[in-house]
This record gives structure tokens, C-alpha cells and sequence, in this order.
DNA sequence: TTGCATCCGGTACCTGGGTACAGGCTTACC
DNA sequence: GGTAAGCCTGTACCCAGGTACCGGATGCAA
């Protein structure tokens, strides 16, 4: 297992769980800077997969848990959605998965790179308007103007899904 | 105004337009690719203003609607929302507003970059992926594991918003 | 002037990604 | 054993960004 969380000893005297037991779903929330809520709401979209139980019922989280929430927050910054993070994380823990991982991967290249194009082109405007040859979005007097970036990012959703 | 739409010649005989009236809502939203109700949509969230009407209050948009749209689909690509696009759209028709877009182009600029860097950490991953070092996302045996893309991207919402 | 496509406003609904709240049970320290 | 923080399930709600549907009015060509 790749993804090593950093189990920070817990401060309090509530947040302190007992040895090898697991982190209780606060701490998880608290490590990872999401909510509590959130963690159950990944479970049920399966990205988080049912930790074990105390007695009671409270639930035990594996402590690379705040790892992976990394990881599905870095990922959904980037454009992933839920489904499709589930789907890589899911496609990431079976037996023989390397040329399935290796086929979504070379898509998401794909993808990647046709946003990164955008953001760049987009960038370049954004440049040129702040070197002040801009004075309008929409109405701007300048001679050569940069501002039609309205050509761009057609290739990011190739298939012509709604964006 | 520096957004020319190319206008067609309309094609069947339902949808010419009378010359020099405008476009209706349905050339538009074909020529543009979206939907009838996202025109209206828009309007009530100041994307599009209020077009000129026929004399039964049918909608008649100046040309460079659909260039205006283009506009628009490709800001959102980019992940500016709808209010965002409004904003930059109506800072850029206001009397001086070379420094306020300016300087809105300056914080766009940086958020740019940081997603820029993003994915640009997360395309390497990606390649390291496919060139078969890699054979699952959480398990992974390879030795130099590439995965933990899972600490970039905390730059892309500085101010700690959520994704 | 009829007939059909299109458009009108209004309202309701949808998906994605979460959040909040209620009412009750656990945990953990004293 | 008492008590407060924390967790449980379930359900409802929120926001963004659209979409769908309704009953009725318009546009326009034949």
C-alpha cells in the first residue's frame, strides 16, 4: 500500500482512539478537512469502501483513509468527477487491473491535455489583457486583440458532453 | 466589437429570420449548441441581456449572440462559474473598466496557474501510469510509485473553498 | 385563414456534490 | 454510574447549472 497517511498522535483526551483500532470518523473528517457527513456520502458512493465497526456500531477507519481522501479531493480539483474517481479507485484494487488502469489512464491523458491547452490559451489572454491592451471583454477598442479565446476548448469534451 | 459570429444563411424555411430583425431563440440555440431554456436561463442570470422583441414578444438576439455564447461555454470549461462569467462580462461593458479587469485578470491568472500546475503534476502521474510502472491506484507494487499525486493541488482554492 | 412550427412565461424537476437536522445510542473519562 | 462529546441512521435540504412541461400566443407560408 502505497498511500501512507501521516497519523498525527491525537491531541485531546475524546480524539484519542484506542491502539489498532482504527480512527473514528471524526478524526478522519478533522485530518482530511472534510466533513463528517462527506466520508458517509463517499460511502455510499463507493469511494470510501465500509470500514470496520467498535461493538457499538461507531465506524473504525483504516488510518491511510485520510491518504485517499487526498487523494479524491486532489482528483476532483482536477476535473474528476465522483463516479469517475470511484470508478479508477475501484479499477485500481482488482486482481489483474494494470491494462484497464493503463486504457483509462491513456484517456485521461487525453483529457488532461486538452485542458491544460485551454487553461494556457486562456492564460495567454488573461496575460495580454493585464498588459492593458484590453479595456473591454466584449467591446474592447484595442487593434489586435487577444480577447476571442472563445475559440478554444472545444477539445475538452470532445464527444460534445455538456461541459 | 471584436466578437464577429459567423451568421449562416438560415436554412429551412421555417427558420429565416427577416432580414435585419435578428435571430430567434432557436436559431441561436442551434447555431450555439445549447439548449432553449439555457438562453432563457442566462438572461434571468444577466449572462445575456434582454434582446430586443418582435411585436408579440418574440425574442430577437443581435448576431453576435452565439459568438457571445461561445464565449461562455468556454469560460465554463475552464471553471469559472456563471456568475464569474457574468461579472467579467459586465466589468467589460462598463465606461472604464480597464482596472478593475486588469486586476480581475490578475487573480484569474493565478488561479489559472495553479491549475495549470495541477494538472500538469497529474498528467505525469498519469504517464508514469501507462508506461506500465504502475498496476492499481491503492495498491500498487511497483517500487518508485508515482501515485501519491495526492499532495498537489491544495494551491488551486488557496483560500481554502471548496472544489 | 388555416395550420403547424416556434416561442412565450411560469413552474417544476433533474444531476452532482454535499450539508443539516432529529432522535437516539456509544465512548470515555470521573 | 454519571455525563458530555461524539457517533449512529434516516431524511430533508442546499447550491449550481440546467431541462422539461404546460397552456396559450405568434409567425409565416400556402
Amino acid at each position: 500500500m502505497l498511500l501512507r497517511a501521516v497519523v498525527r498522535p491525537a491531541e485531546g483526551r475524546m480524539m484519542i482512539s484506542p491502539d489498532k483500532a482504527g480512527l473514528r470518523t471524526g478524526e478522519v473528517a478533522e485530518q482530511a478537512g472534510v466533513n463528517i457527513q462527506t466520508l458517509r456520502y463517499y460511502e455510499r458512493r463507493g469511494l470510501l469502501s465500509e470500514p470496520t465497526r467498535s461493538n457499538g456500531g461507531h465506524r473504525l477507519y483504516p488510518p491511510d483513509t485520510v491518504a485517499l481522501l487526498n487523494v479524491i479531493k486532489a482528483a476532483q480539483r482536477l476535473g474528476f468527477t465522483l463516479d469517475e474517481v470511484a470508478e479508477l479507485l475501484d479499477t485500481g484494487q482488482r486482481r489483474h487491473p494494470t491494462a484497464d488502469l493503463r486504457q483509462r489512464a491513456i484517456e485521461k491523458i487525453a483529457e488532461v491535455d486538452a485542458k491544460i491547452a485551454d487553461l494556457t490559451a486562456i492564460r495567454t489572454t488573461l496575460s495580454e489583457v493585464v498588459d492593458a491592451r484590453c479595456d473591454s471583454l466584449t467591446n474592447c477598442t484595442c487593434a489586435d486583440c487577444p480577447i476571442p479565446f472563445l475559440t478554444i476548448g472545444t477539445a475538452t469534451h470532445p464527444d460534445g458532453e455538456p461541459a
